[in-house]
DNA sequence: TTGTCGCATTGACGCAGGTTAATCCGCTTG
DNA sequence: CAAGCGGATTAACCTGCGTCAATGCGACAA
């Protein structure tokens, strides 16, 4: 891979070749790096004006706030992911995002996006791609959420991470570091944390996965994926279509 | 609004101004079309090849099915819906297209619309930012299913289906005429079929819907609306962004 | 040192919703 | 006409998971 390659240039280049100037305008987009701690929201539901971010170091969550009190995380982003696409699209946001560990990620402002859009219509394929596939992501939470249990569902959610860690190089086949709590796997699945406890255990004795100490060591990856029904090609691609 | 203007060019105008010859590109994709008879699904799981389509008339879901034999249903597209796009992005469909009703639809070829992709940007933008922003519903779907109870989530999605039919033109604040099944319902919701009946017959005996003789007659929207904590912003455009 | 706070863990108990199975109705088909 | 089928409806029973509550443990601050 060249020098400098971001881990986004490095995706989009799975959905279209871009260009020099096109990868400049992307370049471009990584000047603004900002930090932000555990705690403190890059993107408030209901807030107009926001920012899209590119996520360089760190875990997020992006989540949805219920009347109740309650949440659902509808997805956990990784390095190389975009943030809020869509709150800047709908010029007001529909979910929270929360960093999960320390982040670093590049602010992207809604007119710049908008911007580079309108000037390189190919690079806002690609990103708009990319977008739509990770669309393939939610809606397999969606199947899970409505026809799995919660073993099968955990079983998936941890498969999944780990499929997605690898292929930035942040996991091998025996397992990664996990910063989330139980806490969050019980929003992200639609668990009590309690039930969360409870399956974790479950799967440790019957020497599938551990779950422990801000690691997940995957003891016997076939019989999970098994119970699973995880099939990793939804996460692949194959080569960019957009020439 | 311009006559011959299709449901979908409609649509896409709130995403970007297209020109003449967007138009024009936009109007040779509804040059085959096609009709399809209920238990013949428009998209299977796991073939390639697939090409996709535009809804003209009539409704269609697309599902998953489990090993099990269940299945999630993931979404229901009315007229003017886009069909089948992530099946050509990834070249392999990941899910399954249902007609319920009979319907009418343009076949679009995977390689036609990866060409007038690759010619006309601007167009697709359009089309993936439109396919963005119905993942805001599939969103919303998976909120429901991870942290709402039965009742909570049927009066939602009737509220959406509702709110999204007023938008074509195809209801009323008091209700629509609506061809899904109880089995559509379960499958949409997470839900067995027995207790989708169950729920219904408590809301019609609150007094707040009635599901039936394919017709859903709203009866307190107010209620409704407040104990799905339903809010429409999410299906709603507010004019182009990309010109 | 002591208190507190976040997170993990476990037990007891209850309920929303699943499962099974029976019945009914209207439509189609032979 | 009978038979079969898809869909709606209801009752009886059972279970996966939520709720509540208590305990432990390490990190950190006063």
């Amino acid at each position: 891979m060249p020098n400098a390659l971001s881990p986004l240039a490095h995706k989009l280049s799975n959905f279209a070749i871009l260009s020099e100037t096109e990868m400049g305008v992307l370049d471009d987009m990584h000047r603004r790096r900002r930090n932000f701690a555990v705690g403190h929201d890059l993107v408030l539901q209901g807030q107009t004006r926001q920012a899209a971010f590119i996520l360089a170091k760190g875990w997020v969550c992006s989540y949805k706030l219920l009347r109740d009190g309650s949440r659902q995380i509808v997805d956990i982003q990784i390095p190389g992911d975009f943030l809020g696409l869509r709150s800047v699209l709908f010029r007001t946001a529909d979910h929270n995002i929360e960093p999960i560990t320390e982040i670093e990620a590049s602010e992207v402002l809604g007119k710049d996006l908008l911007g580079a859009f309108s000037k390189h219509p190919r690079l806002a394929s690609a990103v708009l791609w990319a977008a739509s596939c990770d669309e393939a992501m939610v809606v397999e939470h969606l199947v899970g959420l409505g026809r799995r249990n919660a073993r099968e569902r955990m079983a998936h959610f941890l498969l999944e991470l780990s499929t997605r860690l690898m292929l930035v190089g942040l996991g091998t086949p025996a397992g990664f570091a996990c910063p989330l709590t139980q806490y969050h796997l019980a929003d992200a699945l639609g668990l009590s944390a309690v039930h969360v406890n409870r399956v974790l255990r479950e799967l440790r004795e019957d020497g599938l996965v551990t779950f422990q100490y801000g690691q997940v060591t995957i003891h016997n990856l076939d019989v999970l994926t098994d119970l699973a029904e995880f099939d990793r090609s939804y996460l692949d691609q194959e080569g960019p279509l957009l020439r």
